[in-house]
DNA sequence: GTGAAAGCGCTAACAT
DNA sequence: ATGTTAGCGCTTTCAC
């Protein structure tokens, strides 16, 4: 069996209690025992044991991130400034996915607390009506949404992300001002992403306020990288087809230019696309990506923060300004967008 | 507090061993009394609690897993095969990354282990002589290496990726078919991956199987997306410049399609281009990214289901064949690496 | 400054 | 089939 404190005790000839205050306030054991202390540590190569010091204390320096999937490069950098800030500040992280599943959102979190996590950071389907953050809200358990944005009716939940009704306002309106008129949305499930709803809000509220007609939104199975042909046969018909589309992520955007690629359609001579997300490698697109940049390692970093505050404030004192964080987002102007010219008339 | 197995004893008139008994295993409890205590339970809220749990067994049901960043979606993909086949073993990821950083890979583990994780899924800069692995073995820790491959001489030590020698000869050898015969490689730094050095030791064997001279190594600063400018005087010079490129990963092999690109020079047409780790968004892009696809899911799913056999067997009973598992890797043949034309004359 | 002892939630003998 | 009890490793009063 590995070391414990009571070994290095015996070996030290102090009380555990000694070892154990200076493990934990080193300034109150004298210089000469804390010595001999540290020396029979290195000895016996003595780790403390989390697992007891939990139990005792009753909290885990541990929080649990739930994230729908680490195959959108989104939530990995998400993940990655998670744990990045929850290091800094001597946190452990412990993670799970739910592959875009609401009904695992539930034991997911049921698993977590299970293990005593200290807080949780989730990224759900939907934070309006949702079962398990009102589980969480019932153990009393401090918990912050990721990306999720609340609408003003949820009050109490707090959530870090960017504005997404104002973003994708801001997007459409960046194609507007190239020329477009003929503007439709390509959509990832609504019912899987609140997000996609907001960003499509935004759309409608940025064509209404150009006073132009909304197109109806076009809305794919998933972000999958295969072509999503429900959307082919309208694309290859000019007559009908955008001028310009606006995509609810990026995944999707860079999957659109392939299909529209395959159709044989340039972009953006031929059609304009726009993303949402800004993953790098947008930018290293031919021609490169235009999009919405969410900064995700600091929505990740500003929501382990701002969950550690709740943690460590015994969930109370979180100040008004910090429920919701709404961070800047930025319109990154690729070639994938570019000012409308009539199509030449077929011969 | 939350509720303990000692108030669902008292409150359904039980002692807690039996209430124990029925979470573990259910059948040596009467049919009634089973009833009545998960009424209470259910009544309570009561969730056992993990920690408590843990002490007394001595295990965790958790795993570490240590990886250099997940800004790389291989090691993001990796993740996610890790924790879904973890959730399927009821087996709970705590998670950390290195950010290239090898003083951090002791931290790291060191951290995991007071959590008294089971075991440690891990990828490290030089699977060699390292002492995190060193530590590990001498805390008789199981571990498992992902992406690391160890060669011969690392006796005991489990890996779980593919044979990159092989890989990356078997690439090099497909530009050779293509009739490239100045073929250079662009690698990440040596010193942070041990994987770079075994695909360029490959490289160097396709070479002179097919008697041609190898070209020096490029090697560059990060996988950053940024310019590495290193190399682009090299390359502006028609006269020295290689026909075609081969990266050590496909982040490298992305930004310098870009690069070519700012340089005025066309891929595949003036320089093929070749990459390694097969990532989903290279099929997205145009040309499409020729690569070695790594199965990066399933070396997740079979790191985990290989560390979790040797935590339950005590970590014995791994019969040799499972302690190097390579598994296969594919050439995905895309438009970015073509057929060598000689280069027009310069006029 | 240090020690003795209780107890966090749970499991596993051992007893009945 | 169920109860009693010891104890996993640790922190934290409460003494001294």
């Amino acid at each position: 069996m590995r070391p414990s404190i009571k070994q290095v005790a015996s070996q030290a000839g102090v009380s555990i209690a000694t070892v154990s205050r200076l493990l934990n306030k080193p300034g109150s054991v004298s210089a000469e025992t804390a010595e001999r202390i540290h020396q029979t540590i290195a000895a016996l190569g003595f780790r403390p044991n989390f697992t007891g010091r939990n139990l005792r204390a009753g909290n885990s320096r541990t929080v649990g991130v739930v994230v729908p999937t680490l195959s959108n490069t989104v939530f990995a950098q998400c993940l990655q400034g998670i744990e990045l800030a929850a290091r800094e500040l001597a946190y452990s992280v412990m993670f799970t996915a739910t592959e875009y599943l609401p009904q695992d959102e539930s034991a997911a979190v049921e698993r977590l607390l299970s293990h005593r996590v200290d807080g949780v950071i989730l990224t759900v389907a939907d934070a309006g009506a949702n079962a398990t953050l009102d589980l969480l809200e019932h153990e009393r358990i401090p918990y912050v949404l990721a990306y999720n944005q609340l609408s003003d009716n949820a009050p109490g939940r707090t959530a870090v992300s960017v504005d997404n009704r104002q973003a994708a306002r801001d997007a459409v309106a960046h194609l507007i001002a190239l020329g477009h008129t003929r503007i439709q949305m390509l959509s990832g499930q609504f019912s899987a992403s609140d997000r996609a709803l907001q960003r499509h809000q935004g759309y409608l509220e940025a064509m209404q306020a150009a006073q132009l007609a909304p197109l109806p939104a076009i809305e794919v199975q998933r972000h999958t990288l295969t072509a999503a042909t429900d959307y082919q046969q309208l694309l290859a018909d000019p007559a009908c087809r955008p001028s310009a589309l606006f995509c609810s992520n990026d995944l999707l955007a860079l999957s659109a230019m392939r299909d529209l690629r395959a159709l044989g359609l340039r972009v953006p001579q031929d059609i304009s696309v726009m993303g949402f997300d800004g993953i790098p490698l947008g930018e290293l697109m031919e021609p490169v990506l235009s999009s919405v940049v969410q900064p995700s390692g600091q929505i990740g970093e500003v929501a382990l923060r701002t969950l550690v505050a709740a943690i460590e404030n015994d969930n109370a004192g979180l100040a008004a300004a910090e429920q919701r964080r709404i961070l800047p987002h930025a319109i990154r102007t690729g070639a994938s967008a570019a000012a409308y010219v009539a199509p030449a008339p077929e011969d």
